[in-house]
Parts: structure tokens; C-alpha cells; sequence
DNA sequence: TATGCGATATTCT
DNA sequence: GAATATCGCATAG
């Protein structure tokens, strides 16, 4: 039930942020390092909701299935900006998606956060997702934004500066990383560009192995 | 577990 | 008007 408000201690909120110049400007490069990762989000009242990064895409430049693909616009300016900031849209009339910019500025670049194992704020991503099990709770990267109460209002947000949504370090050592083809889209199907924790229950798409 | 399908809104054509 | 970096429910096996 929802009931449980055994307030675990919140665990993100003591890891250390991660700054910008210890992130790779390269795209997939970065998509390997954010793997075990922490992203954090702090909503009013001060909750923390936060999990471990097991899931990732990159969409690097000139990707014929990025969003950048076609140009600047107003809609994609996010991806634009230099390493380290949040992109998100609406997809599907359903669902907000979030990616960390790439590249350098004026590159238009990402990584899109496909999914997390959770951490912090369980009971409240419980709350924002419906009655869900645990390991559905941020698998895909709608319900990982539906999760983490991403919407936005947090793009364009620095995700290595003092604001609400943030990146940190990785509360554990990671397994190994896992390749594989990107799901959902319908050019450069067959670029190995999704990465993801090898073995791990918080990752979406059909079970593994 | 796997597959299929409808819903839904924003963006670009 | 078409397409979409998805989700949740339904159904079958």
C-alpha cells in the first residue's frame, strides 16, 4: 500500500554532483559513462526521487533518427547546448522523454535516459506511476520521466549546476555495459547506439536473456 | 512472455 | 495530414 512512509534515508542528495568537465563531449562516450550513474531530482517540499542509470541512447550529430537531424529549431534548442543539460519533449501525446545534451555548443547532440533502477522517493514515483511494481517504476524512458516528475518546465536546466535536476556520481560500482540496436525508431535502425547494464532487471524492452 | 492495438498532442510537411 | 526516441491493456499460448 501506499501507506509506507518508512522514510528511507535519501541517498542521492549525499553523492557527489558531477561537473561538466568530467563529462565526455563525445556522445556515445558519454552515453557509456552516465551507465551506473545517478540522476536526482528534488521537488517542492524537497523530496528527493532519484536511481541509478542503467539504460541509455545516444543520438550523436548528423544521426538521421535525432531530433537535431533537421536543424535548429525552437523545439530542439536544448539539444544545441553544450554537454550537460537536460532535453526534454513530448512524444506520443503520453509521454515526456529526457535526454543530456552532448557535443559541444551549437552541436545538436544527446543521450536519452531510457531507464533507471530506483533509489530515492520510491513511495512518491509509486504515487506519480499508479500501483506499479518496483521494476517498472522508471523502465522506458516515459515512466522514467513520469517517475521523476520531468516535464518541461526542467529543459534547458544544467544538469551539473545548483538547480533542482541533477546529475552524481554512481552509488556503487556498475557491471558491465551490454550494446545493442535502438528501439523505437525507424532510421539507423541498425546502429549499435543503446547501452545498458548487463543483467539488470531495471532495463526496458523485452527480458534478456 | 510475446505480440497487437488504440490513445494522445506536438511537430514538421 | 502524417509521423512519432511510448505506454498500458488485451489477448493468446
Amino acid at each position: 500500500m501506499s501507506g509506507s512512509r518508512a522514510a528511507r534515508p535519501a541517498v542521492a542528495t549525499r553523492l557527489r554532483r558531477l561537473r561538466r568537465d568530467e563529462l565526455p563531449f563525445d556522445t556515445v562516450r558519454l552515453a557509456r559513462y552516465l551507465i551506473g550513474k545517478t540522476l536526482v531530482h528534488v521537488t517542492r517540499g524537497g523530496r528527493a526521487v532519484s536511481g541509478r542509470i542503467v539504460e541509455t541512447e545516444a543520438y550523436p550529430p548528423r544521426d538521421p533518427a535525432g531530433h537535431a537531424f533537421r536543424g535548429h529549431t525552437a523545439s530542439n534548442h536544448s539539444l544545441f547546448l553544450e554537454r550537460g543539460f537536460a532535453y526534454v519533449y513530448f512524444a506520443y501525446g503520453s509521454s515526456f522523454m529526457m535526454n543530456v545534451s552532448s557535443d559541444r555548443g551549437g552541436v545538436g547532440a544527446g543521450v536519452l535516459i531510457r531507464a533507471l533502477e530506483p533509489l530515492d522517493g520510491v513511495a512518491l514515483m509509486r504515487r506519480r506511476r499508479r500501483r506499479t511494481a518496483l521494476r517498472d517504476l522508471a523502465r522506458g524512458p516515459g515512466r522514467t520521466a513520469a517517475a521523476l516528475a520531468i516535464d518541461k518546465r526542467v529543459d534547458g536546466i544544467d544538469l551539473c549546476g545548483r538547480g533542482p535536476l541533477w546529475l552524481a556520481d554512481a552509488v556503487r560500482r556498475r557491471g558491465s555495459i551490454s550494446i545493442s540496436r535502438r528501439i523505437g525508431i525507424s532510421r539507423a535502425v541498425d546502429w549499435p547506439l543503446r547501452f545498458y547494464e548487463r543483467g539488470s532487471r531495471f532495463v526496458s524492452g523485452p527480458a534478456l536473456r
